[in-house]
DNA sequence: ATATACTTGACTAAAATAGTCGGGTATATA
DNA sequence: TATATACCCGACTATTTTAGTCAAGTATAT
């Protein structure tokens, strides 16, 4: 499985700009000061929202980026699926040099594996944007 | 999170005993054999299973290993906390260097990491060990 | 005796991840 | 129109993790 700092900061600055949920657009260089992620890295990240659309960008002096939908339609399974290039949960692919390679039968753990990956999509596609910045608004200092 | 191929061998190679359910010991080269893991991977994992009690050892010739308990008492949670040292799903941890490191506040995913740490742990709990050869034994060759 | 098979720690290779660098382009504002 | 801000993008590197090996044992059934 694949759930990497990528997939963490992405939501951290997607959150960011969700709760400044005015249409001004947010420039990376604050999501970097005020959650303490690299800029550079999240020039990288933002490059794969913006292809996947979840973020539109506008250039030049006060530009930024803008959330394309409302905070309650984005999944936190679209962003994942954004930044961390495949959701594999599981090594046992087709190719025969890794996992599954008993060949007197199909790996015992195969279904489990599909089992499980569908079981974590399933949490994050129940999951929104806009339900963490609620959740997390109070406790905020 | 990790979900490495450890994990996996382990559940797979306690699966393969499981089946033998006799009470003779298995010898990790045949199982080695039979599921096409490197022996010396395999006597590195038992070491941990065999720590954590989930296994018990037979030295000497005819030797190996027995399952200490009947496959329906094997949660799979216990396999993977065995083998794979911890079961983190974040990098999100106290140490100031990685994750939460936004000095004004709560890094805001941190809750949702425990929740999916619970949520996870949660599918491999219910699941046991008899579970998986059940469903795999008529799809075996 | 001896072959089988577990025991243990240290070591190495390969892959994945995290993060940087350099050189762009677009645009608001003074 | 000069200039600073801020996005754009590919290539590169360092670090960490994972996978797997090696060497040198010990125990025991036959």
């Amino acid at each position: 499985m694949k759930l990497t700092t990528k997939g963490r900061y992405a939501v951290m600055a997607l959150a960011d700009i969700a709760k400044f949920n005015q249409n001004e657009p947010i420039s990376l260089r604050d999501i970097s000061l005020r959650q303490g992620i690299s800029l550079l890295y999240l020039e990288q990240i933002f490059l794969k929202l913006k292809k996947k659309n979840i973020v539109v960008s506008v250039r030049g002096t006060n530009g930024g980026y803008v959330l394309s939908k409302a905070p309650k339609e984005i999944k936190l399974a679209d962003i994942f699926s954004a930044v961390d290039e495949e959701l594999k949960t599981l090594n046992c692919k087709k190719d025969s040099k890794k996992g599954c390679n008993s060949k007197t039968a199909k790996c015992i753990t195969h279904n489990l594996w599909n089992e499980l990956e569908d079981y974590i999509n399933n949490f994050f596609e129940k999951k929104n944007l806009s339900d963490l910045i609620e959740q997390k608004t109070e406790s905020r200092i």
